[in-house]
DNA sequence: GCCCACGCTAAGCGAGCGCTCACTTTCGGC
DNA sequence: GCCGAAAGTGAGCGCTCGCTTAGCGTGGGC
């Protein structure tokens, strides 16, 4: 790999910005315990345990518990929001870039499924300014996608009766992804994105 | 309405079934605050305040907490394939069972909400036998999906060149609606599922 | 060689959890 | 009018939770 920053894939690894080195253990830790059994079920006992220390050294780190599912989903929807600008900014026409919105969004649901999951389904367990927070990173994750759409409507590219109604059907089917992908089943990332991407198109008229 | 099990709309009224009378409003407690809270941070004295009882009469009905929320997700997924079912086997061609099918599964999501919620997503909390049997209910949800887009194919209505894909594709759709749907939003259920089962039916190329 | 700031642990606090128990109330059968 | 079963309550048990505190080991600055 070319810096220390990126896999063999291009990919930037993740939780390089959170430093020090136990801190990211612990939030490693948190991420994997979270997405296996959901936040409220997680002790930070737990979270401590898989990170190799004692429960107290969790709040050297972080002030609660909360603080630590806070930090794992604003950096998810960060990076998911990366993912959905870097398609929609590209060169190419309203499908192309459509397509690569699709595919991406839904490699990195299927390969990263624990922040995934941690990030789509426990935005509950946050407080109320935590979670307004991460709410208004989701509307634009909305934006980006209706933006791609609204685009192949225009150029006439797309023939879509409901952009907004379409839009949500296009997350939906992303963030889904999330919840029923495992790493023994028969498909890779790469593959569900392509087919995702090819019924997206279909959804929007493109083909 | 016809009966005292029917609604207006026809639909049969949810958790009839659940006697005697005390039992039935724990567990339509317990389904609101399961599908507010999660399972893990709903506490058993939230559930018998809701239903107007001590903490203690909850264990008059039920053993424990868990099978509670076993009795809700087993019902649950017995009405879904209900839905399923009922759509799959009635007189038309393939795209107006799938469109059918579709239409209903997401009217229900959306209408009944709270139920989908805790059936969709609290799959977790329960124990391995009890999680079994509802996984091998989930199965037959899959192949009733998966049964109408095969007939499709078969008859050429539909262009379809990964059923499995698109059957997981199309009950994601539908699944994700528990995730986002509001009351307070500007779509009604119906409203949601007509246009669902359009995006489904050019997924499949029937339009 | 001393020191102290830093990272961490062992022990444990107060609170709230799922669940139990001893007891009361209600009510149909005779 | 009495009785046993069924349904419900108030009090609280044993436990585990999130989090705190007092103190220990260690390595860089001088």
């Amino acid at each position: 790999m070319s810096t220390a920053q990126e896999t063999a894939g291009g990919e930037v690894e993740p939780w390089e910005e959170v430093t020090p080195d136990a801190a990211r253990r612990l939030l490693i830790a948190a991420v994997e315990a979270f997405a296996e059994r959901g936040y409220h079920a997680t002790t930070t006992r737990d979270i401590a345990g898989r990170a190799g220390m004692s429960p107290a050294a969790l709040y050297i780190h972080y002030k609660t518990k909360e603080e630590l599912l806070h930090r794992i989903s604003r950096i998810g929807h960060d990076r998911a929001l990366d993912i959905l600008r870097t398609a929609a900014r590209r060169e190419g026409s309203a499908a192309e870039r459509l397509a690569d919105a699709v595919s991406s969004f839904v490699r990195w649901h299927a390969g990263r499924r624990t922040t995934a999951r941690v990030v789509q389904y426990e935005l509950d367990a946050l407080g109320p300014e935590a979670r307004a927070e991460i709410v208004a990173l989701r509307r634009q994750v909305d934006a980006e996608v209706r933006g791609i759409i609204e685009d192949g409507v225009a150029s006439g590219e797309f023939d879509v009766p409901d952009v907004h109604g379409t839009t949500l059907a296009v997350l939906s089917l992303c963030i889904d992804v999330a919840r029923w992908f495992t790493v023994n089943g028969p498909r890779t990332p790469e593959e569900v994105g392509a087919l995702y991407a090819d019924l997206v198109l279909r959804m929007v008229g493109a083909e």
